[in-house]
DNA sequence: GCGACAG
DNA sequence: ATCTTGTCGC
């Protein structure tokens, strides 16, 4: 029996009581490697595959990458793609030899109904910085952007700032960027565009191509 | 009640 | 998220 909604919410609301959106970073120099998570699933399938990859920073170095195929707790439900997809990211964490500096996770952090994204979960249970980098929104209001690579709009939830609308390549759709842990929201948003050589930051990338790989080679 | 809704 | 190849545009 998977766990319910409401135990989910609840949880939700003591990991959103410890996030801490103090940058752990001063400046972008002091960062050494930014590692990318993704997960992947079988169409009607419970099986899910997920990957956490390493590269360098500033260089964009692919360092090492872990994978992970196990079974989904539960279906995907707005506002609670943690408790799905969490669980395989923290064991591909697992497996990581050196604990990298900074996580970016693909979905929301702090732009969430309760202030606990994927990032923030993930971000709080292993006290690592993260950050949420969703590829279109859940929650907040924003204003229309231009459309060159680097135009940023507030997201805003009520009169809260909860993340940045970001134009990461011209003509493209933007991303929704917002702090999971350990990290404030214009710090997450220069950290992700100075990562984007196409419209997704290149740890997230090469995430997603090699669970798409795990999962491919392994229907074989 | 109705519409919105990360992956 | 997933089913899917080539093709048009910057």
């Amino acid at each position: 029996m998977a766990i319910d909604v409401a135990t989910m919410r609840d949880l939700q609301y003591k990991v959103a009581a410890q996030v801490d959106l103090t940058c752990a970073f001063s400046s972008l120099h002091e960062i050494k490697t930014v590692a990318g998570a993704d997960v992947s699933c079988d169409m009607f399938s419970r099986i899910g595959y997920a990957a956490v990859v390493v590269y360098s920073y500033p260089s964009l170095k692919r360092i090492e990458e872990a994978g992970v195929k196990r079974e989904l707790d539960i279906p995907y439900i707005p506002g609670y793609l943690s408790f799905r997809e969490g669980p395989l990211i923290h064991e591909c964490l697992k497996k990581i030899k050196a604990r990298p500096d900074v996580l970016i996770c693909d979905g929301q952090g702090l732009a969430h109904p309760r202030r606990a994204g994927l990032a923030c979960h993930i971000g709080v249970s292993e006290d690592l910085p993260t950050v949420g980098c969703a590829k279109s929104r859940l929650i907040g209001e924003y204003h229309a952007l231009l459309d060159d690579r680097g135009e940023r709009s507030e997201l805003y939830d009520k009169n809260e700032r909860i993340g940045v609308v970001l134009r990461s390549r011209s003509r493209v759709k933007p991303l929704f960027i917002s702090p999971g842990h350990k990290m404030d929201i214009d710090f997450a948003a220069d950290l992700v565009l100075s990562m984007c050589k196409f419209r997704l930051p290149e740890p997230i990338r090469a995430a997603h191509n090699y669970v798409n790989w795990l999962r491919k080679s392994d229907a074989s």
